[in-house]
DNA sequence: TGTACATCAGTGAACGCGCGTTCACTGATGTAC
DNA sequence: TGTACATCAGTGAACGCGCGTTCACTGATGTAC
């Protein structure tokens, strides 16, 4: 109650305004500079005394899911049991991040489906930081492998599950049917060296 | 020149719009019925004689441009010799996915980051065709694996690396740094089978 | 072949909308004395 | 403690914009006789 409520002076706008954008984005409603200012009621000028413009907004969004998924990500790992085999870490790891993006779409759109601006680098570092997690799991599971390459491919393929589901391809419930897909999905390619591919193509 | 130019009556177009529209989203313009109308050098409202409403002009759109991506993915199929191994040909079929998208960027967007609606049904069959590609491909690599599930697997890091590549998490130049990421990828996880991950995991 | 007329494709003015952004403003806060 | 004033956060009217869509229309086409 202490910075809440109505006076003319509201506090911490800045934070209540990323606070109805994610809102906003999560109740599918259209993301505007304008819609966010109503609601967080407050005038539609406001938010420009704490956001030079609209992608200023955009952006800041964006770095707060990078850090909320990076945290699920981190989460998710670590409820792995110890004694887990490589495809249950990386499975583990797959399930937390296409439950993030199907918890949180438009916010997940939003980080990812935009012509990222380079310029604006705590974007950019939030971003990477995300990867930092992956590559730190591949390193320590596959210590002999390309690291770089296989974590690109894991990363690539949870994405587009993520992608997949979100946008109608695959269905996207219940929660743990996805789930189960994502860990079939990661069972599969771990097969992969197992299944013998017929020895010449035939045709 | 039999059915162009200047005539009061187009002579055909309906085409002449899709095409508009297509052109529209390469050139990275704001893709919109009076955009498109003005592409074609018609009248706003000239585009509503043939499309019911701005969604029905935007599957149409899509439905091409599923059309286009299963063509380039057979021809691709095709371009892989007959005695490549299994890698070699998902990896084809890969860099065909992701080279699309990287070409027509708007288009491939358009196609999938967009909630489909389900009634349009020459929408989600066109979508379909697609996995008809795939799907063979695989059932005929690897016929006793999981086939479902491990297509399920490649597409989905098909269609995360061509969007990872579109915004720009991943540099989307030059294509052929990008075809040998696609098939480094490819690699990658069909490797996977042979490299031992660590015992258990440290730590 | 020539005329009358129905059909249909494209026009252009107009509507209401929400948007991003500017500007001069006003009300609250906090600091100096 | 009390007053004067600078600072700063939020207001509200206004701008110009492009959009999707409607409507009554007009010009070209093709068919019937």
């Amino acid at each position: 109650m202490s910075t809440s409520a109505k006076s003319y002076h509201h506090g911490d706008l800045r934070a209540a305004l990323l606070d109805a954008a994610i809102e906003s984005l999560e109740a599918g409603e259209a993301f505007s500079m304008r819609a966010v200012a109503r609601r967080a009621g407050v005038s539609a000028t406001a938010p420009y005394r704490h956001f030079a413009d609209r992608e200023a907004l955009d952006s800041a969004v964006a770095v707060e899911g990078f850090k909320d998924l990076r945290a699920d990500l981190a989460a998710g790992l670590a409820a792995v049991p110890d004694d887990a085999s490589a495809a249950e870490t990386i499975g583990g790891l797959g399930v937390a991040y296409v439950a993030f993006a199907l918890r949180r779409p438009a916010v997940f759109k939003l980080m990812f489906g935009n012509e990222c601006d380079e310029e604006n680098s705590e974007r950019v570092l939030a971003a990477g930081r995300l990867h930092d997690v992956l590559n730190g799991a591949v390193a320590r599971l596959f210590p002999d492998a390309d690291v770089q390459g296989l974590s690109r491919a894991l990363w690539s393929m949870a994405h587009g599950l993520a992608f997949l589901h979100l946008d109608g391809k695959l269905r996207p419930e219940p929660a743990e049917a996805v789930a189960e897909r994502v860990r079939g999905s990661v069972a599969a390619i771990f097969a992969l060296g197992a299944v013998r591919p017929t020895a010449s193509a035939p045709r």
